[in-house]
Formats: structure tokens, C-alpha cells, sequence
DNA sequence: CTTAAATAATACCTCCAGGTATCATTTATG
DNA sequence: CATAAATGATACCTGGAGGTATTATTTAAG
């Protein structure tokens, strides 16, 4: 969609050129409705458009939509109070790595991604 | 176990200090054996002891024993293939976030995860 | 206004990693 | 030897994320 950042695309249209099953696709469109990185028109010749500029939705805003950011936020051991009461073993080392995950995800944009070429981060082939 | 690391530990006794389920950590002690990190000693008064020196056991060996160590090996973007025909989008960046990863789990021993005191890294209170 | 083409809401199903259950084997001890 | 206390092998079960099904709503166009 970030192709043509203006126009709208249905459902069906993504659909053809995505190979993931048709409604499981609906639901994530939906989902990425509500949370406002997309632009929904009901009705007939509805569809969706991104809601943004391109260079204002990272990895990391799409995944907290509709993936899980457990390993971003989590400590390594799965203690609940970590470096509040105390902190586990590996406390700074990991907060760092999960500092850099969030660098990562958070700094690279849609805008990033469509300069490099849709065939590198759209999957069509499983 | 690394806090004496000669002497041998039945599953029972490492059942009481743990709160993982009895069975469940049985079936951990197997594996952890099956792949060199602990010896077994069968019969009575068998146990387990850990197989070698702490500071040659990393997180890493036992996350590829008894985890799941798909972040550190996949392709952000799932592709096969990444990096091998064509990078994906993101290759060099996330290539980078899961070296660092493997860093630091590879570099933290039970030797450094014994100095800091076994509260700091064992999880007995779920 | 009716129809058809789209999205929205809601409830349900399925698969598999994480966890269980059962029985077999090994060995110290009296 | 028999027993009990330990580990080993193997097959099975289950909760919940990922995926599906069904019905309701919205709207352009003739």
C-alpha cells in the first residue's frame, strides 16, 4: 500500500498480491484501522490507505498493532519486578539488547522499507 | 546446581527449590543430559551434576538445548532465503541486533550467573 | 429504493509448543 | 535377590495464539 501511498486499496486488491489467506488478511486490516495506521472507507469502492506520512510509521508502531513485542519488553528471566526491587543477573546487558531491538523497529519506516523494493520485505512466496 | 557444582542433585531435591512443575523439569534434566550439560548417574541415589566447568556453560548452550533459538537465527521478515540470493530489507541492521544477541548469551556463563547470586537468576516465586 | 461491493463485529476452531502420564530401566543397600 | 529410589523412553494432553466462519453494517450507482 505504501506503493501508491494515496489511493485506496480493498481488501481483495491486497489480497491478490500478498498469498496470505483472505481473511486473516481482513482481520489484520481491521485491526490496523482501529489503531490508526490505517484509513478505512466503508461501502462500495471502499478500502484502505495508510494513514500516514510514510516516514511516521516504523516496524515497531505495525508490530505492537498486530504482532507481540514480548521480547522487547520482557526481562530475560521473566521476573516480574526487574531493576525495580532488585535487578536480575544479566539486567544491563539485556536492557541493551532490547534497546537495540527498539532502535532498530523503531527508526526504520515504511518510507525506508518502499526505497528498498517491495520484493524485499513483502513475502509472496510460501 | 552451580552452587556446588561436584556434588550430584536429584530431580526431587531440584524440584523443591524451582516451582516448575515436578514432571516438566524431569523431562528438562533428560534433555540437559542427553546434550552434555549435566551428567546423570541412574540407581539409587543418582542425580544429576553439572558436566563441566561453569564457565564453559553459556546461556546460549542451554537456551539450544531446552529453548527456542529462532530469534537469533531467522530472518526478520521470514524469508528462506535472506542474505543467500538477495538481502531483505532490513538484513544488515537485524543481523546486527541478533549478534549482539548471541553475544551476549554466549559470553554469560553460569560462572558469572553463580557470582551475582542465585536470587539473581532463579525464578522460585510464581 | 434496491442491489452489490465493500468493511465491521463477534464468535468459533485448530495446531502445536509446553506440559503430563505411564511404564521401563538402572543401581545401592540389607 | 528383593526392594525402593532414582533416571530414561515414549506417548499423550491442553491453553492460547493464529486463523476461520458467519452475520451485520455501510455506501455508490442505476
Amino acid at each position: 500500500m505504501a506503493i501508491d501511498e494515496k489511493r485506496l486499496y480493498s481488501s481483495n486488491e491486497v489480497f491478490k498480491s500478498l498469498k496470505i489467506p483472505f481473511r486473516y488478511l481482513r482481520k489484520l486490516l481491521i485491526l490496523l484501522s482501529k489503531n490508526g495506521l490505517l484509513v478505512s472507507v466503508q461501502g462500495k469502492n471502499g478500502g484502505y490507505r495508510i494513514a500516514k506520512n510514510l516516514v511516521d510509521i516504523s516496524l515497531l508502531d505495525i508490530i505492537q498493532t498486530v504482532g507481540d513485542d514480548q521480547v522487547i519488553n520482557k526481562c530475560f528471566f521473566g521476573f516480574e519486578g526487574c531493576a525495580f526491587e532488585k535487578k536480575c543477573a544479566i539486567h544491563d546487558k539485556w536492557a541493551a539488547v532490547r534497546e537495540h531491538i527498539n532502535d532498530v523497529l523503531s527508526s526504520t519506516t515504511l518510507a525506508e522499507l518502499k526505497e528498498s523494493g517491495p520484493q524485499s520485505f513483502i513475502s509472496n512466496n510460501n
